[in-house]
DNA sequence: CTAGAATGTTAACGGCGCTCACATTAGCTC
DNA sequence: GAGCTAATGTGAGCGCCGTTAACATTCTAG
């Protein structure tokens, strides 16, 4: 018998909000989020979790914050301390799968318009903003950390989204880290050629 | 007296919608847009879209569209034609300043849950593609066109985003320019393996 | 002129976020 | 343990939403 249940009191509704939450994400593929769906299936009244949220947003930015912590681990469990720019590429492809994966999840960190003031929330992200500038830094150590860590999370962050818009193809995962390497790749070997605009040198 | 009004039939309610939706998203900053309030804004009933829009998900996908044409708009007035790398960051400029100015509108454009099979929207994203493929192919002639424009499109797209959920600073428009371009620069000037990164573009 | 298609209205359904009054319980104090 | 208080749950209800169905008005073709 569950200790947990069969009582008026809940026991911890707070996290049973979001591991609710979490599996309704999980589950339906692209819906928006519901607190009232959330309390159905906490198996509690729709009010009920008013008492831990304070409103929708409150949930959905505890839920991001869920989210950039599990896409953390992804991302380390993809490579340990990245150092070369092979080894950043898979961390890439890893990002843009979870992204794919778990479509409803990112759309909450990221496609909602957000609670800048949430700390919790932004907690998570500068953890991921952290992380990422310091992967840069020990990859490429010439350059602007700050910039170069922007601009490569825009655009892993950038490739990510458009294959969930349908922008790019992303029937299957393999294509996707192929276009996603190549573009790494495209970007990262441009400026050898490109040094001087006008100067068109053999491949 | 407006020869548009008076009338039980409204005359062209389908870009009347259009054009209230537009106002809408215009006016309220981040709040989604709702069938009710815009045809509450084209003085019509609740049911009176329904004429000429299956679902909200139509109406959506026309504001999108006419979103998308309004970029390309706004892009080729950064620069026509571009063919250095420095013109194309103005209009990477020029994207990111798109979604700050009009982030409901971007949101919509890119945000929600897309459409796919909308043609309406399809083929304006691929105007948008090709426009991009075209730029790309001209100012990297010898890297891998499509490729290269998958990678600087993520990037621009990233950088819209991560400014618009204020995972960037985006308090000033002169910030963000400097931060997309010296995001822009500092991918384009990094080198993997082959070492020299401090060979920067003419300026 | 008239029939029918096109386009509008009204009313209603269920789902949503959210609030308020009330019920139940947990935990502290004596 | 008894009793008080705060925490946490329930139920009813508000207004908004998307959507549909039945009905009204107007445009247009024959």
């Amino acid at each position: 018998m569950p200790s947990t249940k069969a009582t008026y009191h809940h026991g911890d509704l707070r996290a049973a909000c979001l591991s609710a939450a979490m599996e309704l994400l999980e589950e339906s593929g692209e819906t928006a989020l519901s607190l009232r769906a959330v309390a159905r299936r906490a198996g509690v009244s729709p009010a009920a979790p008013y008492r831990h949220y304070a409103d929708r947003e409150a949930l959905v930015s505890a839920v991001a914050a869920l989210g950039y912590r599990e896409l953390a681990q992804r991302l380390a469990a993809a490579h340990p301390s990245p150092s070369t720019p092979e080894q950043l590429t898979s961390v890439a492809v890893a990002y843009v799968q979870f992204a794919l994966e778990r479509p409803a999840l990112f759309r909450i960190m990221f496609g909602e318009p957000c609670n800048r003031d949430n700390e919790e929330r932004t907690a998570a992200t500068a953890a991921v903003t952290l992380y990422l500038r310091e992967i840069v830094a020990r990859v490429f150590p010439d350059t602007d950390a700050e910039a170069m860590a922007t601009a490569t999370w825009a655009l892993v962050h950038g490739l990510a989204f458009l294959h969930l818009d349908g922008k790019l193809d992303a029937s299957t995962p393999s294509a996707v880290a192929d276009r996603v390497t190549a573009a790494i790749h495209a970007l990262l070997s441009a400026t050898s050629h490109s040094g001087r605009a006008s100067a068109v040198l053999p491949s």
